[in-house]
Parts: structure tokens; C-alpha cells; sequence
RNA sequence: CGGGGUGUGGCUCAGCCCGGUUAGAGCGCCUGCCUUGGGCGCAGGAGGCCGGAGGUUCGAAUCCUCUCACCCCGACCA
């Protein structure tokens, strides 16, 4: 492509609403253009690199048996009636002259494919995947293409028989996942994570580490360890019990309201204050019972409820149901309440709670003789710097940019929408489902956040829109132009994606500038300096690192490069 | 949805508090000249109902009310 004749709206100036390297380069290179809030138009160059890499993710897809089909963006409302998911808080939109809907997703549409066609144990297994457009209905887009109202993604669907078989199929894409990411250079990690709103038995999230990401990740940096913080667990020690069980003693804490407060008024040691959180699940009152110092970790809390509606109950709820006000709250003599705990509670005693009666505390609570605690589970979000829950080591906590997810669905969207087959006695069964998806932009972005310099992007081969960008540094030069085009019509007959920046009326600071910005992993420079010894100069973009060459041999040492 | 911020030429912004010539700068763009190894120089030029609506006023980019859009933090998030 000559850039003389190309749309590559370049841009000096940093536009003003980006935040994130990604989206300030994205735009400036003139890969994408903001349409409206978490929408982009994306220009030739980038899209270019979008189709790199979703050629990238079609070829190990296709690796495992993928196979590639289009489904509708536009679905019938009822459909995700059917499958529960229409009134998922922030997810779908929906068209206002009919009752259709914007896909965010294709579990439904798959479903609805696989329920009329899949009838027998011999259709099975069933790899189907899609690249193409989906649509959320994002509260707050951000991030440039990280999170946006319209995306594309590839999302693939395994059917299977059995659950040992989708383990199977998983395990396919966790592996293509990983060639998938690696041959686009980008340096990722894999973690353990929660199913969240797609429901099913199993997930995993591949993810960059990155201050903007939006997930936050637990790492062991020692054994490897990694999980997503929404399931992260750690080796903290329990509560545990002390020598003796002293009696019940109600200690008055006048206006004490939070456990800092207690911490400093009672002079005793945080880790035998028990906090309570009161919330309302499914309309019924829900005592939480957790260390002082601890967070409740809401996925986990739905984890451990099994779904359903919760949320903190309000201050005239609470004094209505205990008598008492929060801060005041606690699990002996507590009427009317499912009492639920965090597993380093069990068996816990010399604790410190609220009396239900405010101003006043209770201590040498043991909650084996004094409470009825209905459940334990897992309910704390892990700090920085506890021990890893493999090999003790201290827990790193970043933030992460997820690329992909897989997900065993197991028989969820077959319950709802009915998809079953014959086994070889006749009998129906639901068919196993997985999806797994990825996110095209956040390839291209995430590649970016990873690769670039105060100058502009730095491309590898994989993703980069065009291998080499050629450089004629003057074509008034007669010369210049002669051997530029030379050279770039040798570059396309060896079928080298070259970018030739063949512009008469820019100057060289201004082409080299741009070259670095657009980032191709080679610029082949052709001005008089070189050529009054016959020579090109060819610069590698990571390194800066120059060499020159004879002009004849320009082409097959870029050949040569492009090789490594 | 809560909090904060911003809307002025294609881009980045000044002007707004404290109302008053014809609304400015840099970059970009057009024409001509010049220059040609790191966003080059000189000269000339085009381009804006100051997001929108209403109001206050002799007079509004500027003050008030409403509204829309976009960005950031939070909530939410497959």
C-alpha cells in the first residue's frame, strides 16, 4: 500500500479522551475513531491487525476441530426469556421497534440450533464457533476498545455427551488458548475464575497483568498459583479457639461503630472481633458473620448462596428486625435470622460481637455453645502477602485485562432450552455444553499495552498491519524514487505486506515519525545518503537497531528478517 | 445509577470568575516559494450560530434554568 494514496489519519497531539496507552496509540496511529461512547469505526490499518488476529484465532480453532459458522445478531426477545438471561442487570439491548434483541452473546442461538438438529448420542461431540459483533448494553464503557458497548469476539460452543467428554473439549481450547496468545506475542497467565453470570461448574480466565485492568488476579509468584480474586483463596490461619471458654460478659462500647473503633476503645487484638454484615436474600433476613479485619467477597457470597437476589438491608429494616442499629449486630440470641459464616469462624471462641442492644458489645463468644451458625464457607477476599494455598509462599495481588474465558457450562442453557439427544439405549439426555470466548480488541489492545515506547507502537510479525514499512526518505531525489519503487515492487511480487511511504511533500522527520508511531517491525529506509554507496538502511523497530544493505539485497534480507 | 469534570474551527486548548470592539493561539488544511535523514522555514488564505433549548440583560461564549453528549472515579460486569 502506497501511504500516499492510504487512509491512515495520523495524529500529533494525544486526543483528549484517552487514558490508557492502548487507546491514546490506537488512535493516533489512525487505527479507529470513536463513534459514540464504547463504539469505534476501525480504519484500514486497524482493522487490519484485528484480521491478523482473528485469522490467528480461526487457525487454532480450526486446529481442534472448530468448526466456523455466522450467527444472528439480531434475536428474538423470547428466546432469552426462555434461557433466563433477559433480565441480567446491564447486559442486553434491545431494539425499540421490535421485540428483538442485540446478541451479547450466543448460547441461546446455539441452543436453539443444537435442540432441533443434535438428536442423537452419533451427533456428538460438536465444536461451533463464531467470530463476529456482539452487543452489551455497558452501563459505563471505558478504556478505549477494553470495554464497549459493541465488540467482536470469538465465541465457540462445544456439545458433548458427557461430562468427561466436555473435559475433554475444554482442555482442547485451554490448549489453543494458550498457542493462540503465544503466537501473538502477548505474555499472559491463566487463573481460576468464578462462572459468574453464564452459570456452569468450571472456569478459567486467560488475562495480561495491567494497572487498567478491571479484574483483579492472586498470583504465587513461587509455585505458580493464580485465581482470579472473586475465587482466590489463601492459607490464612482459622480464628481458632483459646484455652478456656470464658462465660458471656456484655461490655458497654458507647457510640463504638466500627471494629477500628472497638480495636481502640476495648485495646484488644482485632483477630478475636467478629463483625457482622446484615444483608436480605431472597427477601429473608441473612446474618454474615466475618473476621474484624476481613471483606466480604460478594462472588463468593453468591457462590456459596447458590444465586439469588441479596443485598445489604437498609438501617430502619435492621433496627425493625434485631432492635439494634449496625455496628450493634451480632449472633447471640439473634432471632429470625439464617446465620452464615466464614470458615475461619469454625469453631471459633473468646469472641468479641454486638449485643443486639446498642452501645453494648459481647464478649468470650463461643460459637459453638453460644450461636447456631447455619453454614461456613469461604466468604473472605484474600489480601496482598498471605500464603498461598499451595506451597505457602506470599500471594501477590495485581490487577489484570482478561483476554479470554472458558467455561463449562455443563447442562445450564440445555435445562432452560431443552437440548437433549438419544443415548445408545434410547434415552434422553441433556447435551454437555462449554463456551469460550475471546476478545478481538482486547488482543490488539492488550498487545499494544505490552509493546510500545514513548514513540508509538512496536509490532511483531503476527499482528502487525503491514511487516515492513518502506521509507523514501525524499522522492524528489530521482534516485530516491526510482529505487523505492523499485524495491517496493519487489517487496509485493515476494508478497511482503509492505507499507510504502512514498509521499512527495512530507518531510523526513515527519515520514520517520510516523513510522515509528505506526510501529511495523521493520523500516526499510531509501534516501541519497545510502545510495550514493548503493546502500538501503533497514531498522528494526524494537531495537532501533540499524543495518545497511546493498540495494539488490534489500528485499531478501528483509525476507531474511521476517524469517527469524 | 451515585460523585466529579468537560463541551469554543479537523486536533490540542485559551477566553468564562469579573457580560461590552469583528472570538483567539498552536497544530493540521489550502496556495506559492523554500527545504529534504527525525513532526523544517517564509508568505498568503479558508475554516466557528462558542453542544442544544429557554431565560436574565440595552447587550451573553461568559450569568441563571433545563437538556443532550462525552470523559474520569465508584457501583455493576458475560
Amino acid at each position: 500500500m502506497r501511504l500516499s494514496k492510504a487512509f491512515v489519519p495520523t495524529l500529533k497531539e494525544v486526543p483528549a479522551d484517552a487514558t490508557i496507552p492502548s487507546h491514546k496509540l490506537m488512535l493516533r496511529a489512525g487505527f479507529m475513531r470513536q463513534l459514540t461512547s464504547g463504539v469505534y469505526s476501525y480504519l484500514p490499518l486497524g482493522y487490519r491487525a484485528m484480521m491478523k488476529a482473528m485469522n490467528i484465532v480461526r487457525e487454532e480453532m480450526n486446529a481442534i476441530g472448530g468448526q466456523e459458522l455466522l450467527l444472528p445478531a439480531l434475536n428474538p426477545e423470547s428466546l432469552w426469556v426462555q434461557s433466563g438471561r433477559r433480565t441480567i442487570p446491564n447486559f442486553i439491548l434491545s431494539i425499540k421497534e421490535r421485540d428483538l434483541v442485540l446478541a451479547p452473546t450466543h448460547e441461546e442461538v446455539i441452543g436453539y440450533i443444537a435442540s432441533m438438529h443434535i438428536q442423537s448420542y452419533k451427533d456428538l461431540p460438536q465444536i461451533w464457533y463464531q467470530i463476529q459483533t456482539k452487543f452489551r448494553n455497558e452501563p459505563r464503557p471505558r478504556s478505549g476498545v477494553l470495554r464497549g458497548r459493541q465488540f467482536i469476539m470469538k465465541d465457540a460452543y462445544s456439545l458433548d455427551r458427557s461430562w468427561e467428554d466436555l473435559d475433554k473439549n475444554y482442555d482442547l481450547h485451554a490448549e489453543a488458548y494458550k498457542k493462540i496468545f503465544t503466537r501473538c506475542g502477548i505474555k499472559f497467565f491463566i487463573v481460576g475464575a468464578s462462572s459468574g453470570a453464564m452459570g456452569g461448574t468450571g472456569s478459567q480466565e486467560f488475562m495480561i497483568e495491567s494497572e487498567s485492568g478491571e479484574d483483579t488476579t492472586a498470583l504465587c509468584p513461587t509455585c505458580g498459583y493464580a485465581a482470579n480474586l472473586e475465587v482466590a483463596t489463601s492459607n490464612i490461619p482459622k480464628v481458632g479457639r483459646v484455652e478456656k471458654s470464658e462465660p458471656l460478659k456484655e461490655i458497654h462500647t458507647p457510640n463504638i461503630k466500627t471494629i477500628t473503633d472497638l480495636v481502640e476503645f476495648l485495646k484488644v487484638d482485632p483477630s478475636r472481633l467478629a463483625k457482622s454484615l446484615v444483608y436480605r436474600y431472597n427477601g429473608k433476613p441473612l446474618l454474615i458473620l466475618m473476621m474484624g479485619n476481613d471483606q466480604l467477597n460478594e462472588s463468593k457470597l453468591t457462590a456459596a448462596l447458590g444465586g439469588g437476589d441479596f443485598a445489604p438491608i437498609g438501617p430502619e429494616d435492621l433496627l425493625a428486625l434485631t432492635g439494634a442499629d449496625g455496628g450493634s449486630i451480632g449472633p447471640v440470641n439473634l432471632k429470625g435470622f439464617r446465620i452464615i459464616a466464614d470458615n475461619r469462624l469454625e469453631g471459633a471462641n473468646g469472641l468479641i460481637s454486638g449485643a443486639n442492644r446498642n452501645d453494648y458489645h459481647i464478649a468470650n463468644i463461643d460459637l459453638e455453645r453460644d450461636s447456631k451458625i447455619d453454614a461456613f464457607f469461604d466468604l473472605r477476599s484474600i489480601e496482598a502477602g498471605e500464603p498461598c494455598p499451595q506451597c505457602t509462599a506470599p500471594l501477590k495481588i495485581s490487577n489484570a485485562i482478561e483476554l479470554g474465558h472458558i467455561f463449562k457450562l455443563g447442562t445450564k442453557y440445555s435445562d432452560s432450552l431443552n437440548i437433549t439427544y438419544l443415548d445408545e439405549n434410547g434415552q434422553a439426555k441433556p447435551v454437555i455444553m462449554g463456551s469460550y470466548g475471546i476478545g478481538i480488541e482486547r488482543i490488539v489492545a492488550c498487545y499494544i499495552e505490552q509493546n510500545n515506547d514513548k514513540d508509538g507502537i512496536i509490532w511483531n510479525k503476527s499482528l502487525a498491519p503491514y511487516e515492513v514499512h518502506l521509507i523514501a526518505v525524499n522522492m524528489n531525489s530521482k534516485d530516491v524514487e526510482t529505487a523505492s519503487n523499485q524495491i517496493y515492487d519487489r517487496m509485493i511480487d515476494a508478497q511482503i505486506e509492505v507499507l510504502f511511504d512514498d509521499r512527495a511533500s512530507v518531510s523526513p522527520g515527519f515520514k520517520f515519525k510516523d513510522a515509528d508511531l505506526l510501529g511495523m517491525p521493520f523500516h526499510v529506509i531509501v534516501g541519497d545518503k545510502g545510495l550514493k554507496n548503493g546502500q538501503v538502511e533497514i531498522k528494526r523497530r524494537r531495537t532501533g537497531e540499524r543495518i545497511l544493505v546493498k540495494l539488490e539485497e534489500a528485499v531478501s534480507e528483509v525476507q531474511k528478517l521476517l524469517a527469524e
